[in-house]
Order: structure tokens, then C-alpha cells, then sequence
DNA sequence: AATATTCATCGTATAAAAACGATTAACCAA
DNA sequence: TTGGTTAATCGTTTTTATACGATGAATATT
């Protein structure tokens, strides 16, 4: 079957949980480590720490840069990379709006 | 070839990925309000909420279980699940360490 | 001009996720 | 005891993700 349904949750729903999939793999978690401590990264660089062949961290960059939580510049025959502070902000607190509120008035389990 | 190398990174960040990952889905999402409104749910409330069948349901319940994002417990012919906030709120402030530091400090791309 | 770097994209293979119906196990009510 | 709820699990199908090598396009270098 796997006849997919996302499209049946709200627009909000459905942006979080982008937001987290872009998320959900250590190789892309390290990747954008990598770029809060440098600030901005040469694709060739995130290579050579990553334990991923040169096609697979493109592809993974290219998620990252799609879901718009990294923006990237081509810059000669390189691509430098950094992180989208905005887009990212804007995540992390409609994620937080989502759960902090109710979190102090909630008791524990049935 | 698909090898996953998952076991490859850190262990935060592969903690980080699998919190990113149970989110990772709008139905999940979706699961996570109803839990932080009501408090508490049963799980026929949450079938009868979501567009999906009730296989389905129990089955993100299980990751979401799994993740440690949620208790369940047995009451009767039953299930009743809420949210594990402690959980929620060590991977909320891993997430935030990661990337809160660095925020102020850097400047745009390249 | 010829060659080397750099990286995105393509094609492909395998693994995992998403969804459902059917079945099963546990409990409750007649 | 029999029958009805409730929800987890199983088996299956389809879609998506992960990973790589190979190729190709663009820029540098000699």
C-alpha cells in the first residue's frame, strides 16, 4: 500500500516535521556542527572529516540546503556552505511554542 | 551499497538523529500536541484524530515509545500514552547547546 | 591548449520507513 | 461461557533513504 498521507496534516505539522527529518541523520547533525564552529565550510572539507564518500555528502548537503537550514555559495570550482541562522530560529521556537506551553501545568502519566 | 554508517558518528550525534527522527513524520507530530493538550491520551482518541488506520497509529506509537518521546501504560483492554518530558527536555537542550553558542557571534556566508 | 581540482548529478543497489488488512491476545460485559 | 472491545503484532507492498562509483561541468594551473 504505502500510499503516503503527510499531506493530510496541517501545514505546521507537516514543515516540523521537515524541519526534523533534515535533522535525522548523524551524518547531517555533524555537518551542521561543523559549520556552527567554522561558520562557513568548503564542501571538501566537511569530506575529509566525514567518513562518507565525496557523492554521499553532497547529497546530504543538498537535503540540508533544500529543507533551507544551510545556505550555499559557489565560490570558483568550490561550493562554501554555512548555516541559515533565520531558518533555523524560526524552527527551534515554533518547536518550542509547540510543547512549552503546557509542559509546567502537566502531570505525569495515567 | 547502502552500508549505513550511522555507527560511525558520535554517539550525541546519533542520540541528536534519533530524537530528529522520531519528529520526523506529521503524524508523530500530530501525536506529540494531542499528548501535550490532553495530557493524556488513549490510543483509540488518537486513531480517531489522525487519518490513519489504527495499525498505523500503533505503529508510530511504538517509535515514538522506542525514541523515549512517550510512556505508555496498560489500563485494562487500554493503552494510554503521555508525553516523557523529562526526555523531551534533554534532547531540547542538547539541541539548543549545539547551536546556541556559536548563533551570536558568526556572521553570513562567504 | 592540456591537465588537474572540485563538486554536483546520474545510475544503481540495498536498507528502512510507511501504510494497510488480518490476526492475535488481553480484558470486560452479558 | 460466550461475545465484544481494544490495541499490539505479523505479513506484505510500495515508497523513500542511504550509500557508492562513475560521469560531467566548471574552474584553475601548468
Amino acid at each position: 500500500m504505502a500510499i503516503h498521507k503527510k499531506e493530510e496534516f496541517s501545514q505546521k505539522e507537516q514543515d516540523l516535521a521537515a524541519f526534523a527529518k533534515a535533522l535525522s541523520h548523524p551524518a547531517r547533525i555533524a555537518i551542521l556542527k561543523m559549520l556552527a564552529q567554522r561558520n562557513e565550510c568548503i564542501c571538501g572539507e566537511i569530506v575529509d572529516v566525514l567518513p562518507l564518500a565525496q557523492s554521499t555528502v553532497s547529497q546530504h548537503l543538498k537535503e540540508l540546503k533544500t529543507a533551507g537550514l544551510i545556505d550555499g555559495t559557489i565560490d570558483g570550482p568550490r561550493s562554501c556552505y554555512c548555516i541559515n541562522w533565520k531558518a533555523f530560529e524560526k524552527f527551534n521556537s515554533e518547536f518550542s511554542f509547540l510543547f512549552e506551553k503546557l509542559k509546567t501545568t502537566n502531570a505525569k502519566c495515567c
